[in-house]
DNA sequence: TCAGGTGCTGACCGATCGGTCAGATTAGTG
DNA sequence: CACTAATCTGACCGATCGGTCAGCACCTGA
């Protein structure tokens, strides 16, 4: 029904979006997707390559983000340093993006194991380090977790809060929550 | 094969535990755990009503423990103490059951939309309002969510740092990260 | 007018899921 | 021995998953 014209790799990118934020990922299938288009399953896969490319250029925007962070944060020579970037840049990195972030619900771990996630793997590991101000002691490394997992879990809760209001809130809790550098 | 015994029950039980760890609840399959035990999946399917009694089954210690402490916030007058005796409370559940949150894996949300774990949705929000100090500040409940978030998140990883040091890390975390009372 | 490309679809595929069921095997009891 | 009840299993079920494919309708340019 309806001329759709070429925009329907949009609208199913859109609508993957919108599911993918109610469902989770695993939760969302082609059929769900398809449905919230009003096109067929055959469609979707006919602008994408398969489920995982839908995602993957969902996530696009913000893996570039976190990407260009980590070169930041690499170029930082002090761990004082770094930690303030990877604090600051990552809550803002979390907030802008919290819609994308919030439609991985929970499952990021489980996509990491995935190919094709695997590098963002690394990405976390080294944002995880620089928050823990490159200290090896348990108690600033965990911390450092809690408050990246935290974080994550958080931005796409409190929908309601201006995107101001909530980096402020958040960029004040990592101040006064991680361990300062040795 | 091997002459079993009714303690096939508990066999079960832990191979799934080991399982959920590792795949998460979702992501692993009855078959998964019937493999894993050395049993056919009809023989899961004896022991067990469904998939979800198994789940239910293995995290009723952790519930039970869980709506005690939500007795013991709410019969705190004082929001300061009742912050403090959730942050405690909270932390030492989190730690004292790693395992068996762990093997959520994010899960979380996904399974509390589920019947049979509305009623742990509600023991949440209310953990959440006393970490908050029961303030309605959005900063306080953002700051309460990313901890309670992440601790929950936290505690399956660090598997090799011992109980007493996890609990000691991340009490002080809270401690310094959580807004005092109004 | 017609050939060819684009967008789209219904029908279908193999795999896997949670779950059912009739029946085989075993252990205990009289 | 016979009988019962508990334990366990292979075979099977319907549903759903991601993905494939031949072909239909339409537009465009030669």
């Amino acid at each position: 029904m309806a001329r759709t014209t070429p925009q329907t790799h949009g609208e199913i990118l859109a609508a993957a979006a919108r599911r993918f934020g109610v469902t989770g990922y695993r939760g969302t299938s082609l059929q769900d997707i398809a449905g919230e288009v009003g096109c067929s399953k055959a469609t979707v896969l006919y602008h994408f390559a398969n489920k995982e490319a839908i995602l993957t250029e969902l996530m696009a925007p913000a893996i570039e983000v976190l990407r260009s962070l980590d070169e930041r944060i690499a170029a930082e020579p002090e761990p004082a340093s770094a930690q303030r970037v990877a604090a600051e840049g990552f809550v803002d990195l979390a907030v802008r993006f919290r819609a994308e972030i919030a439609l991985l619900r929970g499952e990021f771990p489980a996509l990491m194991q995935q190919p094709g996630f695997a590098h963002i793997q690394q990405l976390s590991e080294r944002l995880l380090d620089a928050l823990a101000a490159r200290s090896t002691r348990a108690s600033a490394r965990i911390a450092a977790f809690v408050l990246l997992a935290g974080v994550a879990e958080t931005c796409g809760e409190f929908a309601d809060v201006p995107d101001e209001e909530l980096r402020d809130a958040l960029l004040a809790l990592l101040r006064r929550a991680l361990e300062p550098a040795d």
